[in-house]
DNA sequence: TCATCCAGTTAACAACTGTTCTCCGGAATT
DNA sequence: AATTCCGGAGAACAGTTGTTAACTGGATGA
């Protein structure tokens, strides 16, 4: 059913993609409700009102972006979290993909720290929805393990918030060890460890 | 030793205050990066140049903002820490205080949120100073606790940045509840409560 | 082949930005 | 009483901003 797009509509989303590209290229160095619409298009090469062609507004490109950020991270979330083995594994493997994830996207995984509470509601909103549905899905995979037994709703989703927000703390971590020596890198990669684990401990021992 | 001021230092400090004021409130819809010189002074009803007098430039005057908001914070949370009592009863004080601040000054809590990853550099790093300095100072009230026997420095250190993060998820939830209706207020309280509760108990059976 | 569509262009608009230099008048100092 | 200090005002600067309207030329579909 996939249709090869004619030559119009695919220079079409070519520049549309110039456009996401540049601006997330803009927004390592400011924040979304300072970008101008016309220094956008200077760097991708192109005229101020062709923008107009792709978005309403920075904001909608800000909502375009958060969709590119976080749509095609979900089966990764769901896969990482249901994967079998000892606990530690597991912990050392989330934290392994993190690192890897803001290695290869940082741009990406800094515009959403960094929007998540911007200045632009409409960007706040759409990133606050895929959160939701992150934690809701964290939720899903949580309530097939063994542990969960006994667990209510309210306390899972609250677990899950909880994993869901721990991601985001350890991901702009890193982000913020991306240029430095592997050392400190390392401490990172210890200090989620450990929260991880203290987490796993109060999980364990939350019926009695 | 508080000598009082001159008229004239004294005129000066007021003016000053304006224009923290009157940034802190155009911050509500902004981030930092995006705020004109202009703009504040056009808000405090001065010339564009008396700026100049106070700040070298807008991100100057978000690292006195930082202070400001932070800055007289810190009694504060050494005293809610290390107050005695059932973990109940001190983690519904803690959430109590978080709630009643958020009340009290909305638009500081949501300053810090917004640049404490946001798009300017010196206010991203005041920020930051004081966030590690409130981990040290409830890891130093941890470590009074009777319960942190065997614990090294590094784990204290650990729970100490959980219970600071934690703390700054609840107060952005509550201020996204700021205007909604008390039931959803009442739940944000409710899912505060149960996280910290979970930390309570991964802490309780760490060393096992 | 011819008419239609539409992504991108060009030109122009009033409004706004940060920063400079020069000046004023009341407070502070001598 | 005379002088210095200094927070703020005023005017002007070159550049920037978002948005409009009318246009161009190649792809599209009849």
């Amino acid at each position: 059913m996939s249709h090869t797009l004619g030559i119009r509509q695919a220079q079409k989303q070519k520049t549309r993609q110039a456009f996401l590209d540049a601006a997330l290229a803009l927004l390592e160095e400011q924040s979304l409700s300072s970008l101008g619409l016309r220094e956008v298009t200077r760097a991708v090469g192109v005229a101020p009102t062709a923008f107009y062609r792709h978005f309403r507004s920075t904001a909608d490109l800000g909502v375009a972006l958060v969709d590119e950020a976080l749509g095609s991270l979900h089966p990764m979330v769901r896969t990482t979290v249901s994967t079998a083995g000892g606990s530690e594994e597991r912990i050392a493997r989330a934290i392994e993909l993190i690192a890897r994830h803001v290695d290869t996207h940082p741009a990406h995984v800094r515009f959403i720290a960094r929007e998540r509470h911007g200045g632009v509601q409409p960007v706040r909103e759409a990133i606050r929805a895929q959160l939701v549905r992150f934690a809701e899905e964290v939720k899903a995979e949580l309530a097939k393990d063994s542990e969960a037994a006994g667990w209510n709703d309210d306390d899972l989703l609250m677990l899950a918030h909880l994993y869901v927000d721990q991601m985001l703390i350890t991901a702009s971590l890193f982000l913020e060890a991306l240029e430095a020596p592997a050392e400190q890198r390392e401490r990172v990669t210890q200090l989620a460890a450990r929260q991880l684990r203290l987490i796993t401990v109060g999980r364990r021992h939350w019926l009695d």
